[in-house]
DNA sequence: CGTTTATAAATGTGATCACAAATTGGCGTG
DNA sequence: CACGCCAATTTGTGATCACATTTATAAACG
C-alpha cells in the first residue's frame, strides 16, 4: 500500500492536553491545519484523490499522523469551496463530476482565467518566460512518460506562476476553487483516454509574455483552457 | 447594548458529553454550524458586521447561545472564502477593504454576475418578475427611509431571486463568496454618504424579464453592478 | 444459498480541557 | 505626563471524550 499522502506518521504531535516535550521547538500557530489543507489540495490538484472516494477525519488524521481535530477545519475550510463535498448523512467524500457542472466550471474558467492572465501580462519578465519555458519541457516529457500525475501538478504549476503574477487578491481564489473542483475528475479521464491526445497552448503563452503581449496571453490561455476542457467533456461517461 | 446576533442565549444546548434531555427532539445532522454560518452570513450581507471589527470563537458563541465549536468550523468556511479575515496571529476579524481589493472585486462581478442572470433568464416567468417587482418597491421604500440594513438584504434578496434561477452549481457559489466580501465596506459607505445618491437598475431588470430578454437583463445587471460600485468606489477613503 | 436480522465497528458532531501566544490593563519609574 | 515593565485576561489551537447515526459485518433462519 503506497501511501497517499505525505506525513511522517507515528508522530503523535502532541500538544495541548498530552504529556509535554519541555525540548521540544513550538510549532507557529495553526500550522498543523495549514499543511493538512496544503496536503489536501496537492492530492486533490494532482488527481491522487479520486472523485467518489471517501475521506474520513480520523482516516485523514491518521496518515497525516495529526489528531482528528485540525483535520476536521481543514475538511471544513475545503468543503466551502466545493473542493470538497458533505454529503447529507455527513460523510465526505471527493465529489464526483456532471456534464453540467464540468461545463459551468469550463465557462466560469473561460470568464476568470483569460482576464486574470491578460492583468498579469504586465508584471510578466524574460526571467518569468524562461521558467514557464521550462516548466513545459517538462510537461512535454511527462506527457511522453504518460506520468499524469506530474503533468497535473505541471500543469498547474504553468497556469498559476502566470496568474499569481497578477497580484490579484480576489480572483485568483476563485480559480483555485475551480481548479481544485475540476481536477480530481480530470485525473479520471487521463487515466481513461490517456494523455496523448492532450494539446496545450502553453508555447504561445510563453511567446506572449515575451512579446509582452497581453491580447496574445489572453488568447493563448483561453485557448489552452478550450483544449483541455473539451477534452474532459468529450470523455464524459454520457456525451452528447 | 442590542443583540447583533438572532440567537436564544441562556440555551446551554447541551449534547456530547452534558447530562442528556431523554424527552427532547434530536436536532439534525451538523445543524448548529449551519444555523452559525447562516447567522453571520446574514451578519454580514447586512452590513451589522463592520470591516475591522473583532470576531471571537467564545463571543460569538455566547451571542448565539452555542458552544465554541461549531462556531470554529463555521467561521472557518467562511474564512475559507475570504468572508472573514485570520490574522497572522490567529485572531479573526471582519476583512478591511482596500482600494485594488474593490476594484477587483467589480471586475469579477462584472464578469460573473451578468453571465449568471444571462443563463438565469429562460428560467425566470411573470411570477418571478411579479415577486421581484414587489421586491423593488420595498427596496425603494427604503432607501426613503434611510434604512441601509433592510436595503442591503433587499438588494441582495432581489440579485439573488435572479441569479438562483440559472440553477448554477458553480458561478453562484462564486458569486456568493464575492457579495460576502464587499457588504461589510459597502454598508460603512451608506453610512457614511447614505443611500439617496442610489441609482439601480432594478425596473430594467424587471422589463427584461417580463419581455424575457436576456440580452437585457444582461445589460440591466451589469449597469446596476456598474452603479452600485461606483458609488463605492467614489466613496473611498483614498480617491483616485 | 439467499434473505433478513442482530451485533459490532466506524464516523461526524458537539463539548470540554490544557496550553501558548497575544493582548490588555495597571503600576512604577524617569 | 510619557514610557517601559509585569501580571491578568483573552483568544485560537490542538486533544480527547461522549453520543447518535450510519455503515459494515456476522449470524440465523427459511
Amino acid at each position: 500500500m503506497a501511501e497517499p499522502l505525505s506525513g511522517r506518521a507515528g508522530v503523535p504531535a502532541t500538544h495541548g492536553r498530552g504529556e509535554r516535550v519541555t525540548g521540544d521547538e513550538v510549532p507557529p500557530r495553526g500550522s498543523v491545519r495549514g499543511s493538512v489543507e496544503r496536503a489536501v489540495r496537492e492530492a486533490l490538484l494532482t488527481g491522487r484523490f479520486v472523485p467518489g472516494r471517501a475521506v474520513t477525519l480520523r482516516g485523514l488524521a491518521q496518515e497525516l499522523g495529526v489528531s482528528p481535530m485540525p483535520v476536521r477545519e481543514a475538511v471544513r475550510a475545503l468543503s466551502a469551496g466545493n473542493a470538497l463535498d458533505i454529503r447529507p448523512n455527513g460523510r465526505i467524500q471527493v465529489p464526483t463530476m456532471t456534464r453540467p457542472r464540468l461545463e459551468e466550471i469550463l465557462k466560469a474558467r473561460l470568464l476568470l482565467e483569460p482576464e486574470l492572465a491578460g492583468l498579469a501580462a504586465p508584471g510578466l519578465n524574460r526571467a518569468d518566460a524562461a521558467g514557464l519555458a521550462e516548466i513545459d519541457d517538462r510537461i512535454d516529457a511527462s506527457l511522453d512518460g504518460g506520468d499524469a500525475e506530474t503533468y497535473m501538478r505541471l500543469n498547474h504549476a504553468f497556469h498559476f506562476r502566470i496568474y499569481r503574477a497578477a497580484g490579484s487578491q480576489v480572483l485568483l481564489p476563485l480559480v483555485e476553487t475551480l481548479w481544485l473542483q475540476f481536477a480530481p475528475f480530470m485525473r479520471t479521464v487521463y487515466g481513461r483516454v490517456g494523455t496523448s491526445a492532450l494539446v496545450d497552448h502553453h508555447k504561445e503563452a510563453v511567446d506572449a509574455i515575451r512579446a509582452a503581449d497581453a491580447r496574445a496571453l489572453r488568447d493563448a490561455v483561453a485557448a489552452d483552457i478550450r483544449c483541455g476542457m473539451d477534452l474532459l467533456v468529450e470523455g464524459f461517461p454520457a456525451p452528447g
